[in-house]
DNA sequence: ATGCATGAGGG
DNA sequence: CCTCATGCATA
């Protein structure tokens, strides 16, 4: 026990929701990996994404957000049943290689299957999804070298380096000037007019959903609404920053405009409302923000966005991103053309397989989880022991499940003040699966929006119940206790 | 939609 | 090593 105790982080008295340690930021941009594109080094044949360059330029203005909390509110989501609009779209097209199971890359440790050394060639991305930023650098991973990094993999992506020549200060400013677009329109089109054969491959996927609008034009930026509301950000249409806020409004010296829970929700709800109108899928729109502004986003991150499932900050942050984009979608005629941009760049690394834990190793995971969700390395040693774990793959799960704690703003870390529970932590349970608290005090959020309780909030699918239900096993317990 | 992973930034 | 922001891969 006494090890326990040792732990720099003071195992468990981290209050993760806390406010206090919610603004540390000082850089302006926080950690964006925007980054990255300058050391960025293709292999021949590569193409660098220019908007790389200016991406972080473009980023720094952005936001410099404040408050880290993460959503305390109900996860708002589960308005419209967005499943059959866009699970289409990404479910499908993925394996390219039949042995998807096996990994491409053939990164088999020794325990699945082998590799297939045959077509490792060139797994094309074949869906917008696989569109994305390249990656800052190409480092190998250490070990993984073996595994991953022999691969390349070829993707198809767009991005025109629509911003360019933006500074900073984009998405506010009415710097975002159109004038720069037609430049852009040649690289926009390339894959429309003239590249079909590159995009050959991601096109026909492109197409978002709406059938409605024929117009295949990429007319979009000509035609509509290219000067968009510059800067006339309706946000701070409502005054109502939210007390909580205070430390959480991201703040910005353009943006003043402090959200409050409220306003993101609303926003997330009428984003995700409208989106799917438009007959948009998340990773339409995610990559449409590439197209806008030059950084893009995957599907995942719109979509937790939507669900709110992102920090305090990080929603803020994204929030006048997304407002642009959905006053583009909005006014434009074929929005569909928002996002068709492609273009094709190599990245030679291979992430590390996804481990798939048990059902049982979750729980046990979880068991620990409860009692300490932050050990120590020594219980980290511990646990991956006991549970036949790589080291690694338990540090990480003990990061997401935190990660996601605060998310579920579970009320685990006040009491576990450097102690473990003994065995029964009733208390530190989340609330019942049905419900949750309105605002949660251990999360300094700028909660109480609601006074009486969620207006227009509904309880979405409470899916991390999961996360709850499990039991603790008595000797894993022990393992940990004693 | 979500689980596991990566990486920047910070300590 | 942690937190955070993000995203690939998958259920």
């Amino acid at each position: 026990m006494s090890d326990r105790s040792q732990s720099p982080a003071s195992d468990c008295n981290s209050r993760p929701y806390d406010f206090s340690r919610a603004n540390l930021y000082s850089h302006p941009m926080g950690q964006e990996n925007l980054g990255n594109a300058g050391s960025l080094q293709l292999p021949s044949g590569v193409l660098q994404d220019p908007s790389l360059l200016f991406n972080k330029a473009t980023y720094n203005g952005i936001a410099q957000a404040t408050a880290q909390t993460f959503f305390p509110f109900h996860h708002v989501a589960g308005d419209y049943r967005t499943s059959d609009l866009h699970t289409g779209e990404f479910g499908q097209p993925k394996h390219w290689y039949p042995f998807a199971a096996t990994d491409y890359t053939g990164q088999v440790p020794g325990v699945t299957a082998t590799n297939q050394p045959t077509n490792l060639s060139p797994p094309i991305a074949e869906t917008r999804e696989q569109i994305k930023l390249p990656m800052p650098e190409i480092k190998t991973e250490k070990e993984a070298e073996e595994d991953y990094s022999t691969e390349i993999k070829a993707q198809h992506y767009t991005t025109a380096a629509a911003s360019a020549p933006m500074a900073h200060g984009v998405y506010y400013s009415p710097a975002w000037n159109p004038s720069f677009w037609p430049g852009l329109a040649h690289i926009t089109q390339h894959p429309i007019s003239q590249n079909p054969s590159t995009s050959s491959a991601s096109s026909p996927s492109l197409s978002p959903s709406p059938p409605s609008n024929g117009v295949p034009a990429n007319a979009f930026f000509n035609g509509s609404s290219n000067q968009v509301v510059p800067a006339t950000q309706p946000q701070n249409s409502a005054p109502t920053r939210s007390s909580g806020s205070s430390s959480g409004g991201c703040s910005d010296s353009e943006e003043e405009e402090n959200l409050s829970t409220e306003e993101l929700e609303q926003f997330a709800k009428e984003l995700k409302h409208k989106r799917i109108t438009l007959g948009f899928t998340q990773a339409d729109v995610g990559l449409a923000l590439g197209n806008l502004y030059g950084k893009m986003f995957s599907q995942t991150t719109i979509c937790r966005f939507e669900a709110l499932q992102l920090s305090f900050k990080n929603m803020c942050k994204l929030k006048p991103l997304l407002q642009r984009w959905l006053n583009e979608a909005e006014t434009s005629d074929n929005p569909q053309d928002m996002y068709k941009i492609e273009r094709v760049f190599v990245d030679t690394r291979k992430r590390k397989r996804r481990t798939s834990l048990e059902g049982t190793v979750r729980s046990a995971l979880e068991s620990y989880f409860i009692k300490c969700p932050k050990p120590n390395t020594t219980d980290i040693t511990h646990i991956s022991d006991d549970l036949g774990l790589e080291r690694d793959v338990v540090r990480v799960w003990f990061c997401n499940r935190r990660q996601k704690g605060k998310r579920l703003a579970l009320p685990l870390d006040e009491e576990c003040d450097g102690q473990y529970y003994e065995q029964g932590p009733p208390p530190p349970h989340p609330p019942p699966l049905g419900m949750m608290p309105s605002s949660l005090p251990g999360q300094g959020y700028p909660g109480h929006p609601y006074p009486g309780g969620p207006p227009t909030l509904y309880m979405p699918q409470l899916h991390r119940s999961d996360a709850f239900k499990q039991t603790l096993h008595p000797g894993l317990v022990g393992h940990l206790t004693g």
